[in-house]
DNA sequence: GCCAACTGATCCAATACTGAGCCATTGATG
DNA sequence: CATCAATGGCTCAGTATTGGATCAGTTGGC
């Protein structure tokens, strides 16, 4: 089978075949170093890079497969490939270096504050609050995609939070769920988002939401402490 | 004699098929922004949407429900979809900025979560830990300026986060010392903090680190419950 | 000749979009 | 009051796009 429609290049490429990674490395960096691309701009698709280039898919998913273990890029199955937002750490200058949450101290931060949430969410939630947990809820569950459960779910727990009507609560709800959004998180919560593993999710913030409802200080705080209990077995094993 | 048999070559005539929900959606955020669509104006209906756009009904629909998540829009079955009204509280973080937690949101919050952290005090605490702990005990009662004892108050809470080995606490205590560190803050302490009651307060930190290091889960969480009680108590009064 | 990089191809899984249909609520009309 | 058209809510089947993964073969430099 001759390949009719690269006979220019086919010269040009075998001679340098062995830097095409390097070469269209370069070119993606270039872009978003420069800030043409920023953060959160959606790549093209390997496939119209390999095009474009006039290199294989192959090699162009190593390449990306580099950027985004360097954490330049996010890729998703079925959306694409965006540049990685916020990615060099934009830290204060106060204090820095220190690491990350991990996952674990995440799981671990949650089930120790929103756990305790509960006497004063019964105590000071509107019927408004209700409505938008009852929002949450019914939305999440109609969620086709991955992506639609997720910014529910999220929506869920920071409904809770708003019903303690304790702006620090709300803030530290912010920054766990800034953090379910790193890109190793993401990983961590599509591998084990199965739609058993989701059902279960369903039923548990339903037992919350009602809780909530019932004004039940005791049954909303073993909701939480049940759901977040499940979520950290579903997302790291044992404990 | 193509070879366009491979799917690496068949691309790009329909590529922007992916792209439809953000073109509508950029087309109405740019309606609402620029103020072309004041709060309450009347959208065109999903249908019509989707007739002008080209685009199919559940596009627009996905499309809304999207802008509806972002508090945006509202939508109502049998009347239409709506601009929504600026005034209730815009909720996303992304854009707008969060009135800053009260002094008392702070003293709320920090009784709910620091008693907690008690179990992973006894649990991981290290020796070093330990001598850290009364460093911050000796250094606050040998302070003669205000400024240096909150400097070792502060430490000292700190270093109870760093006791539990969980990224995601630590930072969070650094981010209620942040805010006690605000003026408001700094006002109420130097108004609060007399002689007598920094007594009360050293006696309650020897009894905290002698908790810590007998490894007593429960004295642990109650000697930080009555501390931050007695503190929450001199800032603002009752409770 | 060997080896690492690249090629070409094929299949899979997740996601986005389309097209069609039916239901539920609303508000106007008769 | 009954009816009906308009409109958002919801579901389903099918198509297209996109990253994930694997494998056998080719190439270029040592």
């Amino acid at each position: 089978m001759a390949i009719q429609s690269s006979d220019q290049q086919v010269i040009g490429v075998r001679e340098r075949a062995r830097r095409q990674g390097e070469r269209i490395r370069a070119h993606i960096r270039e872009r978003i170093d420069s800030g043409a691309w920023g953060p959160g701009h959606k790549l093209p698709t390997d496939r119209e890079l390999a095009r474009d280039f006039g290199i294989a898919r192959n090699t162009v998913r190593r390449t990306l497969e580099r950027l985004e273990h360097e954490r330049l890029i996010v890729r998703q199955v079925g959306r694409g490939s965006f540049v990685a937002t916020a990615e060099p750490a934009p830290r204060n200058p106060a204090n820095d270096s220190r690491p990350d949450a991990s996952p674990a101290d995440v799981m671990e931060l949650r089930l120790l504050v929103e756990p305790q949430m509960a006497e004063l969410i019964v105590l000071r939630a509107t019927a408004r609050d209700m409505d938008a947990l009852d929002e949450c809820v019914r939305k999440s569950e109609l969620a086709r995609s991955y992506h639609d459960y997720e910014r529910w779910d999220e929506a869920l727990h920071r409904t809770l939070a708003i019903c303690t009507k304790n702006n620090g609560l709300i803030a530290l709800m912010d920054t766990i769920n800034a953090q379910r959004n790193q890109p190793d998180w993401i990983n961590l919560k599509k591998r084990t988002l199965t739609q058993t593993v989701r059902r279960t999710y369903q039923e548990q913030h339903r037992a919350i939401v009602a809780a909530v409802k019932k004004r039940d200080k005791d049954k909303t705080r073993e909701a939480i402490r049940i759901h977040l209990a499940e979520v950290r077995q579903n997302l790291l094993g044992e404990h």
